[in-house]
Order: structure tokens, then sequence, then C-alpha cells
DNA sequence: CATGAATGAGTTTTCATTCAT
DNA sequence: AATGAATGAAAACTCATTCAT
């Protein structure tokens, strides 16, 4: 009867999806900062266009919040992990220039890193207690087997190459150069981030890798 | 009433040392359990003999007390390295053994790992405010360098490596095992400390190491 | 050496003492006032001369203070029927006697039996959470089992009369008169609290239990 | 978008009334349950197959939806209490009959009880302020009224037997026994609502509502 | 009639720190 | 050197109610 309208349904629901990736994004960037202890509902809030209320209401309290964001962070990466096109490369070159893809990613995501370590503080028990998180896919880690496989087919692998070792040792260096930037820099006074040396870095890490997989196992 | 027994001056100095020293034993494990926001004055106070007041006579505050923490940490560390007897051998050999006893050292101090992770979630913020922890020698680094020249000059490793960026390559590695361990197993499923795959990652440090430092420069 | 005294530890524990003392005489009236959800532990904590910060302090929390003041309130009725003396009297002025001593002690604590009744819609479940209250000794029933015996062995009560039984035939009265006085009033237009009635009320409970006990079984 | 099909303006009525009739079934469950300051309005919309807004639209707030379920709970009993044919019968086996179906009444009715029990915390606040229930009749108190008429002019009840006096004993012990169900089994361990019990205390009630009626006045 | 989103004001709880002796 | 009691400020969380459509 009333000529209704001016918001149909659609565009309010609009609205709490936009609502709901406000808090997130205030949310990642809070937890990411200060860790999970350190993060401040209220803090979260005030940076917000809405109310703690409203983290309540879409959330339930801190740490569904938290797990939100975790569960986004990780989708957030996993979806680039999926934009990688490194297949039509040769073997070597595939190695070099993923681990180059996965070092520009984990410097352009330093939230992501820090999420990952203050999860790790917590034992990863927040993840364990995501379906989402548990059941993620691993593009990066698919892409790298094959690569591996064309590999050592040609012989140019080492043998005993494994995808899981491989990304491990790529990711130690990648995340270690961001997470551990600070106390690094405080102790031997090198900032790991300092554009002078990305370069320096970047290359570093895609010879440590090949030497590693083109060496003869001793 | 009772009429306190007189003690001399040095036992009871005695006792305040066993007071102090049992209050950061506590400490350490309490701040490398939840971190520093989450760990509690109250709860560090409660495994100790001693009472709350006794952390604030003492140390001060929270934020000195995880201070006091980390530089005895560090200290403990240091003098570790210190003991360090790898020159011996020939430089090939002596990195090996550098890099596995690294990984020893990170395997049996996770405590000291979990609190290098919290101090990087806070950026280094206490490191920089103590004068202790900035001016601290680095006896592994002193030792790597030296092991460097000598097989530099030997022709076996490349001309352009560095002490500080060999010492990273190890750490990343060695640390990323310890501080990531439990996302990287909730995500991957494997537990980078099984006892069972030790002596895997423990050969592979060394080869990663040793086959980067020994590769020609591209 | 410093001529300490002013406050010895023994005065400030007595104070410490008092001040829970206070904290539960408040928190009764509060609760058997407005039943354990309409409490506010902001108002208890306002009647009280020190603040909200010591109820956690002492007591936890909201329910462990709920629990220590159904404690406390039981175990003041427990010492009540502890003094009961009427065993001196032939057994049905012993009971005729009980029944109005009990009636006297409902009477003269109400908020006692708003505590039951606000603990029966909860189900009891903070008197099973409680070892004080499930071990507690039931004087009146005790007194009530003798006086029995004797009427039953002198031929004046009914074989099958049981302590419990009777026990409950005379809580249920004067329970009800106290639990029930407003809707009944609101019902009925009849305040069974009323002064004026007190005596018939006192008098027909004596009639009515001892009319029972003096039947013979039909 | 779909043109809501024309519905007649009966059916809809009938809708409404069925949507009210619902809400007031959930919310007395929910009261009953939790006690009017425990009981969550979000959780009764949950339970309903409408939204939190209809309770707010058909009853205005929670206390006039706490009202509205008194209302419907006493007007059930007393419907019931209408039922009542025991005039049939002489006056002993009247009230016997009488006070055993009133055992029954509560006994089937439990809810029933809880929300008199939890209306008694609130003083009987909510009845006073509604109209219906001030003025709603009593069958069973007209009932008792003419049975002990006729007893007492047959000689066989005291002459001083009151008509609500004798509905408040036997109020009192049925109502105890349900009411008061959870603290006395958990002091006592008798469950007084077990079903091997039952009759029991069925008869019970019977001898001394009796009992007292026909002694003479003392 | 109906509904999902939103909210202000309150409510419980926590925590590092200090006081008085 | 030691201690139990005390505390203010802030933090998380809750709930009945209303808004906009």
């Amino acid at each position: 009867m009333t000529a209704s309208p001016a918001r149909p349904t659609a565009e309010r629901r609009r609205d709490a999806e936009r609502t709901r990736a406000e808090i997130l994004t205030v949310a990642t960037a809070e937890f990411a900062d200060r860790g999970y202890d350190g993060a401040r509902v209220d803090e979260i809030a005030a940076r917000t266009s809405t109310t703690k209320r409203m983290i309540y209401y879409y959330f339930g309290g801190k740490e569904q919040l938290y797990i939100a964001v975790l569960e986004r962070a990780y989708t957030v990466i996993r979806s680039i992990e999926r934009e990688l096109d490194v297949e039509h490369l040769d073997p070597v070159e595939a190695i070099r220039r993923l681990a180059e893809l996965t070092f520009d990613h984990h410097e352009s995501h330093p939230d992501f890193i820090r999420l990952v370590s203050i999860e790790n503080i917590h034992r990863a028990e927040h993840i364990a207690r995501s379906s989402t998180l548990s059941g993620l896919a691993h593009p990066a880690l698919d892409v790298l087997t094959r690569i591996l496989e064309r590999g050592r087919a040609a012989g140019v692998f080492r043998a005993d190459a494994d995808p899981l070792d491989t990304h491990m040792m790529i990711s130690a260096f990648c995340v270690f150069r961001t997470a551990n930037r600070h106390t690094f820099n405080a102790i031997f006074q090198r900032d790991m981030l300092d554009p002078a040396r990305r370069q320096h870095y970047r290359a570093m890490l895609g010879e440590m890798i090949l030497s590693y997989l083109t060496a003869r196992p001793q």
C-alpha cells in the first residue's frame, strides 16, 4: 500500500555487508598492530563509522572478530596465490619467479605476517577453532609441486626435493625478513626492509633456493 | 612480637638476589607463554614464593619486569653462542657445524624464540629502551665473519658472502621452524618440531646454507 | 627496627573481615530484594563503604557473592534452629511449640524466605555448587525426629508419622504465608502477614499439625 | 515485486491471533524458566516463528508481555478450577476430592507455580497493574465456601472453619511441594515430586486438611 | 503487517598499581 | 625487606528497545 522504497532490502543488506566489512578492515589493522590481547574493542569501534555494539551484533565478541579477521586475511592471501602464473617457465626460472613473487607478497602484506606471528603466540588455537581456516586450499603449494616434478623429471632438481620443505624454506626467509625486522634491526642495526636492500634480498632468496634444489644431496 | 633474628647483611642480600631471580624465572615463562599484554602480574606473583608487591619493589612495574626478562634471555643466549667452538674446522665444515649448533640452540630455547616474536609484535620498543640489550656483543656473528673470510680466501665460498646475510639465512630457517610451528602445522598438517623429522631439517639447513655459499653468484 | 605499630596485622585482618561482612550484608538485602538477575553489583557496591572492586577482590564475582550470601543465610538459620529448646515438653506440646517457633523464625527472616524462593527459581543450582550448603546439619529435623519417636512410643502420635513429612508440612505453611504473601493478597485481598491475623495463623498451624499427627491413619 | 495475494481480512486476523498466541506460549516458557529479569526478549523471539519486532508490535514491551503471560496463566488455571465437580459428594469426601484435584492441578502446571513464585519476588506489582487479574473470579473458593457451609451445618466441620484459610492450607502444601522442590531436595535429599511418593503426599494432604476441619477447636 | 539493522545506556569484570603498616 | 588490603580506570559484554523501509 505504502509506496515503500527508497531503500529496498537488497540495498540495506549491502549496507550491512559494508558495515561488517568496515569493522573487519579496522579490526585487522588493530589486531595486527597490537596483538590479540593488546587490541581494544573500543578502539576498533572508534575507528569505525558504527558503534561497539555492532561488533557484538555482527561477530559476537572479541575472539570471534579476531577469528573472522584471520579468516579473511588467509582467504585474501590464498586468492593472491591463486594468481601465480609461472608454470609456462622452465623449472629453474619458475622456481625463481615463484620465490620472488612470494617475496613480493610478504613485503606487501605486513599485517598478514604480523597476524600469523600473533596467532603463533596463541599456538594457532583460533585457526584450529575455525573450520574455514582448516579447510583452505594451498594454491602455492600445488604450483610448487608441479614445478618440482617437472624439474626432477628433467634432472635439474635433486631427487629428494620436497614441495612442502621448499615452501618452508621460502616462507622462512620471507617471513623472517618481515616478522623479525624490528629485533634484527635493534640488535644488528640493519633494516631488512630498507628499500635499498630489497633487490639484494630478493635475489639472495632465489639463489639460496635454487642452489639448494640444484645441488646433489650430500 | 617475634624479635626478628639478626641476619647478617650478606645473607639478606643473597635472599634478595634469590627472590629477584625467582621472579625473573617465573616472569620469563609467563611472558613467553602469553605475550606482553596477555601476561598477568597477579599470575606471576602467584607462581612465586613472594608477593606481587615484591615485583614492584624489585622491578618497578610490568614493563620493566618484561625488559629485565628480555635482558636475561638475550644474555643467556649470547653466553651460549660464546661457547661456539668451530674455528678449528675447515670453512665448509665450520659453517655446517655452526648452522647445526644454531639449529640445536633454537630448538632447546623455545621460550627465547617466543619472546623474540613477542618483542617484534611490539616493534622492539623495549629492546630500544634497554641499554643493556643495545650494547650486547654478537659472538656468533664474529665467529661467522672469521669463517667466511677464511672460506673466501680459500676460494670455496662466493666472494659476495656476507656474515650478517648468512646469519640471517640460518636464523630465518631456525626461527621459522619454531616460531611458526603452530600455524604451519594447522595449515599443512606437518609438525616441524616432530623429533622424527629433526635430523632431516637439520641436514637440510646445512645443505641450503652451504650450497648457497659455495655457489657462484649468478 | 621501625617501631611499627598503630595497626598491627591482626587489626587489619579484622578490618578486612568487617569489609567482607559488610558486603555480604548489603548483598543479602539486594539479592533478596531483586533476585539474582535483578540484583546489581553496582548497587551493592554503592550501598557499601567500599567499592565494587572489593566485591571481586573478596568474592570473585556476582555468582560467588550470591553463593556466599546463601551460605551465610542458611548458616544463620541453622544456628537459630540449634537454639530450639522444646524437648523438655511432652510430645504434643513440644510439637506445638516447635511449630510456633518455626512460624516465628519464618516471620522474622523474610529475606531468607525470599532467597530460598529465588534459589528455587534457579533450580537450586547454586546450592548444589556449594559444598558448605550440601553438608549442613538439620537441627530442627533432629529435634523433630526425637519428639515424634517419643510421641509414637507414648501412643499419642500416629504410627506412620515421619519427621521429614512433618517438617515439610510445617515449612509449607510458614513459607507459603511469607513467600506467597503478595500474590495471595493481590488475588484474595487478604494480607497473610497482617499482625492482626498473626495469632490466628500461628494457632491454626499448631492445630493443623497436631490434628494430623494425633489422628488415626485412614 | 511479488504482487502480494489479496488475503481476506478475517484470515489475516486469524494469523495475527496465531502469532500472538505463539509469542505468548514461548514467553510463558521463557519467563517461567528464568524469571522476569532472567528472561531474554531475544531468546523469546528466536524460539518464535516471528521476529522480535512483533513482540513490541503486539505487546508493547517486555513488561507488558510478562503481564500478558501472567493473565493467560491465571485465566487457564481459573477455567480449570471451574471444572471442579465435587458438590454432589458429602462434605468430607468433597473436601478430600477438592484437595486431591488441587494437588493434581499443581502437579500438572509447574510453569504456573513458577510464575507465581516469580511474581511474588516482584511483590505482585504486575498483578496489581493488571485489571484483568485483579478482577478474576475464584471458582475454587466458591466451591469450598459452599462445602464448608454444608459441613458446618451437618456438624462434621469445626465451626470456625474458614474457606480462605482452608484454601490457604491446601495451596501452601501443594505450592511448597512444587515451588520448593529444588532446595528441599538439595538440603534433605528427598524429591517431593518423585512419582513413587506422589500417592503418599496426595493422601497426606487430604488427611491433614480433614483432620484439621473435623477437629474441635482447642 | 513485517523485518533486519542499529543503538544507548548500562552491567559485569579485569588489571596494573599503590597504600598503610 | 615485606605484606595484605585496597583501588581507579578501563575493558569486555549485554539488553531492551527503536529506526528505516
